[in-house]
DNA sequence: ATTCAACATGTAACCGGATACACATTAAGG
DNA sequence: CCTTAATGTGTATCCGGTTACATGTTGAAT
């Protein structure tokens, strides 16, 4: 059987196409007998409105496209199920798409959301082509000046943390492995690193790694201890790297955290299964992702909005990777 | 501006909108140098053809509904990934679902599916009350008897491989945590298991969970030890409890693999960071995905199907949890 | 009694494509 | 030269909603 359309509700209903509409969206007038018998018309079919008809007039969906660069990172997962989880709430629903950070599959997904009409976007990627994009946009995590609606986190208070808490181990020789250069978040969680760090008169130095992939970081964390043997304390730019070091560290003998501390970084869900569990700095990925989504659907719904950047804080999770 | 519109390339080029449908959609017949008109115009404009117009006459979009049972579920954004990506070299995207085992939020969104006029369900997802759904439906992972198209792991195999891996290490004491009862998977893995394990001498014993929370598995992890002291070795349902086990078991100063075995199953890419290595059984969890939406995209354009139920190999990956 | 606003409902156009059908035109075959 | 099939193009309708506008009540205010 065919799904009911509002023609056939209308005809059951024995009214017009328009007033089974108002009663669908509650607007207009509609008597209260009519209403009745369109409700129960509606009941009796099962009708429920096709949303594509309802888009295409609308010229909008009921669609957000979500950007993600890489779902199989699994800071990202939590974040996506953050954004859906309120998507859903107010009736949304997420289209998804996993850019690789290719900037091809980049405008490709974007392309693809305009023909879909979506409502807005909601990513977790950022390149300079992205302020061309007309519809309601809203930037997690990957935020840069430019950036109108953003939700992130406070990364400059985010380095802090890791270097006070690496700091309280009485380090000898400190590591800072840092994200991308060219990334802002990369930038002030260096920045607020080195406000810690060069007040004291302990080395540290700072190394740039480009990839967040599993991979990488286990080849990243092998040279490492081989162009820095001397270390004792590493400042990870996220979990995974710091995990790839934390293993590299234990292979090579190193007690830990006796004679090497970790630090990471996000708080990813599987650090608590970590032997010995590590230390970092937690990211309230889930809520990134929920205020992501609460802030372009309010943008969508041109609802008042108090605040177009939301910085959310972070906070030291102390595991066992760093003296106490 | 506003997007260009079919009528709008048909007056630029100087034809009916009918012409321009059958060049756009390469049927019917067009005169070589109408074509080239009105390919002009299409660049000219930058048109590019809305897809809810289409959708709509068509009754058939090219979206297809993901159901997923949790996505911070390390095992999922690897098939969300491998389906995601076939889908899009066939021009198709992927609406997400994330239904957290939740029977409400599951046909919440078949029916949103369905209003979207989606052309297919990939689901590694399972209820009784998804033989209902009409629309072409693949599954993935979750499968069952009933389910006609359906890609999933050769569990029996993977069930007698993690088996036989543990009983190399010459165990005095097996425990084997099972998934759920009611999960097929599970009963075919304890199949495997039992098929191996039942023609030895040595005591096993067979518990079940629920859950795949880390949360969960760590409670789990904790009472296994204090249920069973005297068990050597551990078959896991999946890698998440195979971690929290090892984690609990080095917690309480066993060494791994001597005194305390643990194998997992999945390979989620996590493993590869844990210390020691975790052993495993390998799914293909990317191809999973893949071969999900391959399955279903041909179903959905009628293309021959050589084989509606697809089964891939599992294997053996050894870390060094297990006793060689 | 007249006027006007609030209420109630229906008609028809519109959103942007796809396509059935009608109507040429051309070329091939008898 | 005529018939017929293949080719090329346009007109109008449909998909399933939403809504501008027209029309018709009803009741309160003047």
């Amino acid at each position: 059987m065919t799904l009911a359309t509002i023609r056939d509700v209308a005809k059951k209903a024995g009214v017009s196409v328009a007033t089974v509409s108002r009663v669908i969206n509650d607007s207009g007038y509609v008597g209260q007998d009519t209403r009745k018998k369109v409700k129960q018309a509606i009941e009796e079919l099962n009708y429920s409105p096709n949303e594509v008809a309802r888009s295409l007039y609308q010229r909008k969906s009921k669609l957000i496209g979500l950007l993600i660069p890489d779902i199989s990172n699994p800071f990202f997962p939590l974040l996506a199920r953050g954004a859906e989880d309120h998507m859903r709430s107010r009736g949304y629903q997420a289209i998804l798409g996993n850019v690789q950070e290719d900037p091809e599959i980049f405008s490709e997904y974007l392309k693809t959301f305009n023909k879909n009409n979506v409502a807005g976007v909601l990513s977790a990627v950022n390149t300079p082509a992205i302020s061309d994009y007309a519809e309601p946009l809203v930037i997690v995590d990957r935020v840069t000046d430019k950036t109108e609606y953003s939700v992130f986190s406070n990364d400059y208070q985010g380095g802090m943390l890791a270097a006070k808490a690496i700091l309280q181990g009485r380090p000898k020789n400190i590591l800072v492995v840092a994200g991308p250069q060219a990334i802002k978040r990369s930038q002030d969680r260096i920045a607020g690193i080195e406000s810690i760090l060069s007040r004291q008169p302990i080395a540290y130095k700072i190394i740039h790694t480009n990839s967040f992939q599993i991979a990488d970081a286990e080849k990243m964390a092998f040279k490492i201890f081989e162009d820095y043997p001397e270390i004792d304390s590493v400042i990870a730019p996220n979990d995974i790297h710091a995990l790839a070091i934390l293993k590299q560290g234990l292979l090579l003998g190193k007690k830990i955290p006796q004679e090497l501390q970790v630090i990471g970084y996000d708080d990813i869900p599987m650090t608590r299964l970590s032997s010995p569990t590590l230390s970092t700095i937690h990211q309230s990925t889930y809520r990134l992702g929920w205020l992501g989504a609460k802030l372009l659907i309010d943008l969508i719904e041109d609802r008042n909005i108090s605040d177009k950047k939301i910085m959310l804080p972070v906070r030291l999770v102390a595991g066992d990777t760093i003296r106490k």
